[in-house]
DNA sequence: CAGTGGTCTAGACCACTTT
DNA sequence: AAGTGGTCTAGACCACTGA
């Protein structure tokens, strides 16, 4: 037998597990013993260990020391975990949808005060501002303004290379990987061209994200604003004491 | 030299570095090698590289594969974090605040089909209500609501039991460990006695939690909504490709 | 190619839950 | 008392980065 090692042990271990959960493959909703799992899969321990802490963690199992692993039901519920969205159209995907995009503008402007700040480039300083709506099945349900210094993108991209998610472009036309985003989350009264863009009427409640994006350096790279429509798009979190 | 398990030696390194990069002991912001800090501290890699990875989850480092550990500091201006909130009052702490709590009511009530469902109870069942008002400098800064099924709740509690967080509260009159939440986020403009508690304008955007708390064993034991004045507490989250 | 983090092993002992 | 997850060790080898 041939031993695969990419993705790793661990890896395979946390898909065989999901798997079986998702067949309903743990009558009771018990996990077997981590020792009993290693000599059933052929790997140490310590790799079911690494494994069962993985999915703890995203909330697929739940370890009670002394008694045993279990299959954490309520947590089915979660179509989407906030903490690891990274492309809206995927996260239109996981609720269920068929998603498409609209790219509104791919176009030059400038950094306010504050875009400055957060991109530690001078004010004033030139940005690519590329504007996306996705909508979902005639309804528009987000709306996505990304702003990059101008410096750092390679030639002037069309609509077409705006169309990518924004990691993607921010890849291929910067040659910068995008790491992770700091996000404020902050609710709004949806007005003017926003509303207009997310086909609500004005004032509707809704959520707006506020973010800062970074490079594996920990330089920021594109700061972004996304509304959500809260009938079309509902955000869920678990939430509990300390990280395992 | 004695070796004090408690807290575990990772938590114990854990501990070490966070206070090295508070105190500014890492210059350029780069980790030493896992090999350097084992011999360090006197501890197995392993060890380090649990601390390591717990600190990466929690945003305060960042690995890079062949290059080494440093320092993320973007993440330093998160206050507290989404996914580990677990006590108003801390996290109003945590924002710089000096909270007070005011305790509106303690009473009965009756489960809606809603509260029903989610506390998997019967719809009308009996609830306990409290509610509790979170102060900062005579601001209200946070409303919350929570309702447990009155079967579970031993004797009837006054006011001053219901002044405590809740999951002391579940713990001591419930005998119920709460383990965690599932969260909706939702926004909403304050109406009613919700604005009027809030001491906001009628029709202020605001978030609201709408979420479920679990004990142990994966039961919902209480239903709990939540409204924050935007102006006073503001959500940031680190958001991020995939687990590690 | 030297040095770093990433993966994995086998085994020891501890703390807690359950019977 | 038996069985479970929790912590820790020492050591091996791999994959990637950067000079």
């Amino acid at each position: 037998m041939t031993i695969d090692r990419n993705p790793s042990l661990t890896e395979q271990v946390m898909a065989h597990l999901k798997d079986r959960i998702r067949r309903g493959g743990f009558p009771e909703g018990r996990i077997p013993p981590e020792t009993e799992l290693a000599a059933d899969l052929g790997v140490s321990r310590t790799t079911v260990r690494d494994a069962l802490s993985r999915l703890e963690h995203e909330g697929v199992v739940v370890r009670r020391q002394g008694s045993g692993t279990y299959v954490n039901r309520p947590v089915l519920q979660v179509k989407s975990r906030l903490e690891e969205i990274w492309s809206y159209e995927q996260m239109l995907l996981d609720h269920g949808y068929t998603p498409s995009v609209r790219v509104l503008t791919v176009e030059p402007g400038t950094a306010t005060d504050d875009d400055a700040e957060a991109l530690e480039i001078a004010p004033g300083a030139e940005l690519l501002v590329i504007e996306k709506l996705f909508i979902e099945d005639d309804r528009p349900a987000v709306l996505t303004r990304n702003r990059i210094p101008a410096c750092l993108v390679d030639g002037t991209p069309s609509a077409t290379q705006g169309r990518a998610p924004i990691y993607e472009f921010l890849e291929d036309r910067c040659g910068r990987r995008l790491a992770y985003y700091l996000s404020d989350i902050v609710p709004v009264a949806l007005e003017g061209r926003v509303a207009e863009a997310l086909d609500a009427p004005p004032g509707t409640p809704a959520l707006c994200f506020e973010e800062t994006g970074y490079d594996t350096a920990g330089s920021p790279i594109v700061k972004a604003s996304s509304w959500f429509r809260d009938d079309l798009v509902r955000f869920r979190l678990m939430r509990r004491k300390s990280g395992g």
